[in-house]
DNA sequence: CGACAACTATTGTATTATACAACTGTTTCA
DNA sequence: TGAAACAGTTGTATAATACAATAGTTGTCG
């Protein structure tokens, strides 16, 4: 069969299956899906605004500013009107922040570490690499596409 | 960095980014997600209930037989009452139906050979059966929580 | 054998994530 | 300096989902 034809296959059922992993695994203390990538992206790439953010995950401006005011009421990112630009804000993790990034990574990567446990070490290296070959193809095209 | 801490962010962003590309990359004349999975499953599986539906992507029964509305309508998938236990109902895909999902394989193969473009025959390969592999994974480990 | 528990599917209702549109305040530039 | 462009927020609509209530069907046990 073709290789690219069972590929996007894979690839839909992949989707759905971690959708669905998403809200079963979801544990109460931790960070919610959105929470997490925003607070992971501003701990990576320091302060940025939120059109960066919605630009980074392809999203709406409005559908960021939304999912940042609940982290934002919790203390885990600061907002600042822009120095230069007061149009602009600037959000930046606070420690809160980090710590719960920490708490909720650490809890992922026990997750990952069961569900992959028989893999090699050789596999899962193997694997992130093209998963994340993959990802930013698809980033590449999505940006073209808007 | 830690290998499963790295793989499960880019899993994250990979679920987002297919999201967002579910979006942008719908064409109109093209089933949609939940469409072409019912369909993809019908036709590998033969006939199915609903339940068995529901099980097979892990979502709720209710969700799938209102997916499955638009689809009998649109006489892609048929339905009719269990012979031998009339509370059940038996879903089978149509002529029409295996036309709709090629064309819509069709379209999205060719998707996914622009995306792929430059990757080595072996890569996709290579990412086909780590795909598959976690796949499964998944699957077991969300068939435990329930 | 008949009542009741268990099961299948549908429909009602609520929630969540998202986009687009309208609006406010800020900047840039002709 | 006024108009167009821009950043973000808030209002509104839509889609996908889950859970609850319900209807019809089956199976079992006293």
């Amino acid at each position: 069969m073709d290789v690219l034809q069972e590929l996007e296959r894979e690839v839909a059922v992949f989707a759905r299956r971690v959708e669905g992993a998403r809200q079963s695994w979801q544990r109460h203390q931790d960070l919610d899906r959105s929470a997490y990538l925003i607070l992971l992206a501003l701990a990576n790439d320091g302060p940025l605004a939120v059109g960066q953010l919605a630009n980074t995950f392809q999203l709406d401006i409005s559908t960021i500013s939304r999912q940042l005011a609940p982290i934002v009421d919790a203390g885990l990112v600061a907002k600042e009107r822009g120095e230069i630009d007061k149009r602009q804000v600037r959000l930046s993790i606070t420690p809160e922040g980090s710590a719960a990034l920490e708490a909720t990574r650490e809890s992922r990567r026990q997750l990952y570490a069961e569900l992959l446990a028989d893999w090699s070490e050789a596999d899962r290296e193997h694997f992130l690499g093209l998963l994340k070959r993959f990802n930013e193809r698809l980033l590449e095209r999505q940006q073209l596409d808007r």
